[in-house]
DNA sequence: ATCTCTAATATGTCTATACATTTGCTCATT
DNA sequence: AATGAGCAAATGTATAGACATATTAGAGAT
């Protein structure tokens, strides 16, 4: 049944240590995995290399494999999504959708998703909410072609964990972060002051094919939201 | 000589061929990668998963292994510095400095920067432009004992690169993104007009060995600035 | 008690091989 | 000409070892 290659299952184990552990603490050795699991020493490096370059661990020759010392979120970079983003700051997502329905492409949206400006496509607005406080308007356009995934619940669940039940997985995303002082709308929806300012996220999401998923506007109430993100020098992964 | 790993020479010669190559075109193949340089399977293989962790070719299981489709910059996520970002758009960056010398800690960059909050600090505060264009105001806390690289010339260096050459490289970075109206100080440094916002970034930077190197707040004129970033979901690397 | 050297341990690199799984092409059959 | 079977090629997973190099703890000598 269980077809998930060995080394998954022990990175898995791993990652249970870690999420258990302190900062720092020690996690077992290669020899110690390959009793474990009864497996040779390259399949449980190949495990322990997988969190290695997630930073989830570090490895120091002659010494040991420790948990990194600064927890960092699984997903690096920014938040490809608003649902996971919030439960990891603690909050309770939920959405109120706006709008769902046909709508005509603009023009930056046709070309993030390189389709014909006449194309059929799909709106959905919702706005976004942590712990039942607004904190965004968000404008999401699909093509039409995968309208089937409006019928779904969107109220509480994402719109990214409906396209994967069928198949396509969200994996890469072109992003740009600005700010502008927000609409009347904006400023009625996300209860700001006049002279309210939106934190405005420009998103264009792209599946394991590199196809199009979506194009995504998102405004933020600046005043109740930041962007965290976790950077890294990316190099060589190993010394 | 050359005591570099076998598996680092390959990757660096992949590295050329991609550096040359159209998205799309294919790479050798494992085995064609083992009579080239006389390796077996596995060490080429670590040459090319290095790669494909990078996210600068992707392989496709009983197919090839091909250059990434879109080339991606090879630093992840965001800008760790305003020099290199700016570059990156094809402007020429400069700097005037504003502030040099000693300050008295905040309580956010002493903790920040993991020392006392009477450890002495030297204060950077810089304007940045981009093709002469003011884009931000930038100010950097670094402990005393760095001070030395004041000596250095900022106007157009980095002080990333003026870090480096004392052989503490920058890594890792945690930033906080955000948004709020100007002040006075800032609306005339930027020229930005009444009610004008800025894009707000606060940084901490950590070199090699996880020690906090510098902390620094930017602001952005939104007008003119947005942030981009390309982002993955990061998991298991391979399939 | 302190210092030094050694041995054990841990990770880094690498070999040679085996079988599994997916993809794409060739060739024979219809 | 279209279809299908089969084969070759490519990557994915895994084994069982070997030697290199860095670290640390401990034994032994001073």
């Amino acid at each position: 049944m269980s077809s998930a290659p060995r080394y998954v299952e022990i990175a898995d184990y791993l990652r249970d240590l870690i999420a258990q552990a302190d900062p720092g603490e020690r996690l077992p050795s290669d020899a110690e995995l390959c009793e474990r699991f009864g497996v040779s020493r390259m399949t449980a490096r190949q495990a322990v290399m997988t969190l290695a370059n997630e930073h989830l661990l570090e490895r120091k020759r002659g010494s040991g494999t420790f948990v990194s010392s600064r927890r960092i979120p699984r997903a690096l970079g920014s938040p490809l999504s608003f649902s996971v983003s919030t439960r990891m700051r603690g909050m309770v997502p939920s959405s109120r959708v706006l709008r769902a329905g046909p709508v005509a492409l603009a023009e930056d949206a046709a070309a993030a998703l390189g389709i014909a400006i006449t194309s059929p496509a799909i709106l959905l607005e919702r706005l976004r909410l942590a712990d039942a406080v607004p904190m965004a308007v968000e404008h999401a356009v699909i093509p039409a072609d995968d309208a089937g995934l409006l019928d779904e619940d969107l109220t509480f669940g994402s719109l990214h964990a409906a396209f994967e039940r069928t198949g396509r997985i969200p994996t890469r995303a072109l992003a740009e972060v600005g700010a502008r002082t927000a609409t009347k709308r904006e400023r009625d929806l996300l209860e700001l002051p006049a002279q309210g300012i939106v934190l405005t996220e420009v998103r264009t999401i792209f599946d394991q094919n590199g196809a199009p998923l979506e194009h995504t506007s998102t405004f933020y109430a600046a005043e109740r939201y930041v962007f965290s993100a976790v950077l890294y020098r990316d190099e060589g992964q190993t010394q």
